[in-house]
RNA sequence: GGCGGUGUAGCUCAGCUGGUUAGAGCAUGCGGCUCAUAUCCGCAGUGUCCGGGGUUCAAGUCCCUGCACCGCCA
């Protein structure tokens, strides 16, 4: 028996909903694993929710219920959504569980026999009000560089100066305000360089990675490897390290090991051989995975692995990010779309086959083209594809009661034509160029268009309803091909297909056979409605609606802490006015800024406002905000601020704009 | 700042190791058909292949350089 294949996807963290942007990677791989099922092999089909981590921890102790409570209603509706979009797991298991904290274990026992896991202090910022270590993204202060105030740990999200949480001046616990000191704890390491010459091979081998992708990760190598830093404090949520107290492995360690976990769980449920996949050599193993976590996939993962003699994977398949209408997702533009408020509005094939239109197996970024989606759902799979079998079912049961003739011979030079494509199809499909299987295979859902429009079977019928039969009969055999093509995109469809020509669940050797003759085929259903526009506008209104809703992204922000009490009088020399916006512009050289006049009654005001990545200037004049007019103007580098808006958001790529409701004078006082 | 990727028709993209006149689909225009619960079939036009240098008999393709956009920096 051939070696079994094990596809996964990467984990989904368990502090967020799904949204359109996690659905590209788990429907390209559901098409691969479907495609390489209906060839034959043995495959199965892994995942499970990523449950540990600060994140996740912090919010769970802010919302007053456990770890364990916080993620069990991400794990339930994670599932739904993937059920729901035909994403169909073998297995989807999660991180928090036995299997897991067995593996992370035992593969952190072998590289520490090995010596690769060395142990060394580390100064950090600690949080005595809140008795913990505060990651980089728990600590804010003013930026070295451009000074500007309420900055992550890590980097200044308004100069883009990167740097560490003690170069920060006024750093503070984001939790609670306050000031955290600085304190030593050992950690644990794992010795990356010890593997340099491995993952040079491994890297090198050709089909491991993309060939942009192993460039990118041979300069990494090249750089020289660093030891990787995989234990926390606590207070932590994760396994602890064995023989500790208080430090438990990192996040990063133990979620590609949930791979494994969920591998053995699936084996203990189905009685397969757990070492078949991960202590077998002949294994086959894929790792789909966002062009993001290349790093941990193709470097850490494969270098843990060897050390701790499991199976490596056989590929990295490394995709792109997803933009919307071209852009970044936006919950302000409301292309933040979830799974569900996508599965609210539309059918979940449009989206399945519009991805598997685009995916061309490169790390590209996939732009949804909400127009686009429109037109190439309507165009192709509606107008193209399912028209086909609408033309051709109906009227075989109108005219030879559901029974098909035999194929005529004229027909062999286009039965040749679509067979010299299926290879290509095959082909396309194994290499994950899913936009070259869709072009071939509407390519051939015209032939069969074509055929029936020359050989109008409706005039042919009246004097010859033998040679319309076979007419019917050919077009009838392009709809199983056409059908079994594109199974794997359109499981669904498919199977709508198979019950009204009645025949077998099909398979890719069905693709090739036209040998459908003298059999009788069921009654027409409609397969597949046409996108509606309005939909699709819906849904883009439904995900602003949803803004308030939707716990705000995979990393929840932490609130501010309030500031000191003032008096009246304090509030009263803040003068806030009402303005109108008369002008807004881009500023060149500024990736932020948005330079707006304002009118504030009895003047004009150039205001440079952080707001560009929200905000296009047009969906700004108009518009009346509120301005803080007696600030000392600032000189900047493109001119002089004189003023501020008020505006509300976690950083410059999600900002609100404060406005009013109701139309006000320019220039009103705001107590 | 360092590194990587991308830039081809109005839009989405093909163009493999350099080789005729740069392609497809959509959109647009014109024509035909009417079996289709979903309209299909044919014909047609359009390009500083991001700019500038270079290598070559030959460059969208290779090299250098500049610009723009995107990403990564553990």
């Amino acid at each position: 028996m051939a070696a079994p294949v094990l596809v996964t996807s990467a984990l989904p963290y368990a502090n967020g909903s799904i949204h359109l942007g996690h659905m590209l990677e788990y429907i390209q791989t559901d098409i691969l694993v479907r495609f390489l099922k209906m060839t034959g092999q043995d495959v199965v089909y892994m995942c499970a929710d990523d449950t540990h981590g600060t994140p996740i921890e912090v919010n769970a102790w802010r919302a007053g219920v456990t770890p364990e409570e916080y993620i069990a209603p991400f794990y339930v509706e994670h599932q739904r959504d993937f059920a729901d979009f035909s994403v169909a797991f073998d297995c989807f298991y999660t991180t928090n569980s036995p299997e897991n904290q067995y593996h992370s274990e035992t593969i952190f026992e072998r590289l520490r026999e090995q010596g690769h896991i060395v142990t060394r202090p580390v100064t950090q910022y600690y949080c005595e009000q809140d008795a913990r270590y505060l990651p980089d993204r728990f600590i804010r202060g003013t930026c070295p560089s451009c000074k500007a105030a309420e900055q992550y740990g890590d980097v200044c999200e308004v100069c883009g100066t990167t740097y560490s949480p003690t170069d920060l001046s006024d750093a503070h616990c984001v939790l609670c305000g306050a000031e955290p000191v600085m304190r030593e704890s050992v950690h644990y390491f794992f010795t990356m360089s010890a593997y340099e010459g491995f993952l040079r091979d491994w890297v090198g081998t050709p089909g491991r990675v993309q060939p942009e992708v192993r460039r990118f990760l041979e300069t990494w190598i090249n750089e020289g490897l660093r030891d990787w830093d995989v234990s926390r404090d606590g207070p932590y949520f994760g396994f602890k390290i064995p023989g500790e107290e208080d430090k438990y492995f990192y996040v990063w360690l133990d979620a590609p090991i949930g791979y494994i976990a969920t591998t053995q769980k699936f084996c203990a449920d189905t009685g397969r051989d757990f070492d078949a996949y991960w202590h077998n050599p002949e294994a086959t193993i894929y790792h789909v995975v966002g062009k993001d976590i290349t790093y941990f996939h193709a470097l850490f993962w494969p270098a843990m692995l060897h050390g701790a003699g499991y199976t490596l994977p056989k590929k990295v398949l490394v995709h792109g990010f997803l933009t919307v209408n071209g852009e970044k997702m936006s919950k302000t533009r409301g292309t933040f779309i979830t799974a569900r408020t996508y599965l609210d509005h539309l059918a979940p094939q449009y989206l399945r086959y519009y991805y598997a239109a685009k995916l061309n197996g490169r790390v590209d970024d996939l732009d949804l083209n909400l127009e686009e989606f429109v037109h190439r759902v309507d165009a192709e799979l509606v107008n193209k594809i399912a028209n086909l079998v609408s033309r051709v079912v109906p009227f075989v049961n109108r005219h030879f009661e559901g029974r098909l003739g035999e194929l005529d011979a004229s027909v062999k030079p286009l039965i040749d034509n679509i067979r010299a494509r299926v290879p290509r199809v095959r082909e396309s499909y194994e290499r994950m160029e899913f936009n070259r299987a869709v072009q071939e295979i509407v390519a051939i859902a015209e032939v069969g268009n074509k055929y029936f429009q020359d050989a109008a079977p409706w005039e042919l019928v009246k004097e010859d309803p033998q040679a319309a039969q076979a007419v019917c009969t050919f077009a009838v055999n392009c709809c199983r091909t056409v059908a079994a093509l594109i199974k794997p995109v359109l499981p669904k469809y498919a199977a709508d297909v198979e019950a009204i020509l009645r025949v077998e669940p099909l398979l890719f050797d069905d693709t090739a056979r036209f040998d459908l003759e003298a059999h009788e085929i069921g009654a027409f259903e409609r397969l597949i409605e046409r996108v509606d526009a309005k939909q699709v506008s819906a849904m883009v209104a439904a995900s602003k609606d949803n803004l308030d809703a939707i716990p705000a992204s995979p990393m929840a922000q932490p609130v501010e802490a309030l500031e000191p009490q003032i008096d009246i009088d304090a509030f009263s020399r803040v003068d806030l006015r009402v303005a109108t916006v008369l002008q807004a512009e881009t500023v060149e050289g500024a990736d932020r800024l948005l330079r707006l006049n304002v009118d504030i009654g009895n003047e004009q005001r150039t205001i440079f406002a952080g707001i560009r990545q929200s905000y296009a200037p047009d969906d700004l004049v108009g518009k009346q905000v509120i301005v803080v007019a007696n600030l000392q103007p600032r000189k900047m580098r493109f001119g002089v601020s004189e003023g501020m808006l008020l505006a509300a958001g976690p950083d410059g790529t999600d900002v609100v704009v404060a406005e009013f409701a109701q139309p006000r004078q320019p220039g009103q006082r705001i107590r």
